[in-house]
DNA sequence: ACAATAGTTCGCATATCGGTGAACTATTGC
DNA sequence: GCAATAGTTCACCGATATGCGAACTATTGT
């Protein structure tokens, strides 16, 4: 699953906003969610399939698993909007010229 | 549906790429997707609903429909990158603070 | 050894997605 | 009037997503 897909989730959204403020543990984020911890597993095994984030078993407390974001992973996304954005900008340009020239013409 | 959940599948945002460039007519959408018509017709509807792309009739062919994007969509989506992201600094700004202390200390 | 805790995996139910072909609407051109 | 064209809507199908509860694994602490 890539990253957008991963992000049309408001659930799975709602975890990578947490992760950015701060690492969280696998029972945190489905409180924070209000949702069950199965269903919250599942979607931490999505983000971490894609890449979005990764865990960590670094406590003193072997069971819990902290996660934290991979912010370089939303790069595709942002390069998505980006040359969407540039080729509209493009675009724009070319409609302008057209104008200019049909004003000119007249 | 919302601008991520349309964004979500491909042959969506490989329309969202194509509209950024030039304008394009809904059966070009769908020769160049490589899809039926009704296929791409229903991926227009969602894009549509979710204020992606609007059409027009303005041709002197009553039959088509040209779509183009509307870019302002796209800011929920740029806005989600932009707070995660500045989460992130922050989290990495209170974590390097954090090293410097516990530097300092000893 | 045993109870409690953190989390995952497994079945199950329900819902939605995305594709196709067939049928339909509307427009164009002869 | 009629065939061709552009596109949508409908019925259907297979696949997948998401939620839940139950069962399981692993670790902790007594």
């Amino acid at each position: 699953m890539d990253a957008f897909e991963a992000l049309a989730d408001p659930t799975r959204r709602e975890v990578v906003r947490l992760l950015g403020a701060r690492r969280h543990r696998a029972g945190e984020l489905a409180a924070e969610a209000g949702m069950t911890a199965p269903a919250m597993s599942r979607h931490l095994r999505i983000l971490l399939e894609a890449g979005i984030v990764e865990d960590e078993r670094v406590s003193d407390d072997a069971r819990v698993r902290i996660f934290k974001l991979r912010p370089q992973s939303l790069v595709a996304v942002q390069a998505f909007l980006d040359q969407v954005h540039a080729d509209w900008k493009v675009q724009l340009q070319s409609f302008k010229r057209h104008v200019e020239k049909k004003a000119k013409d007249h």
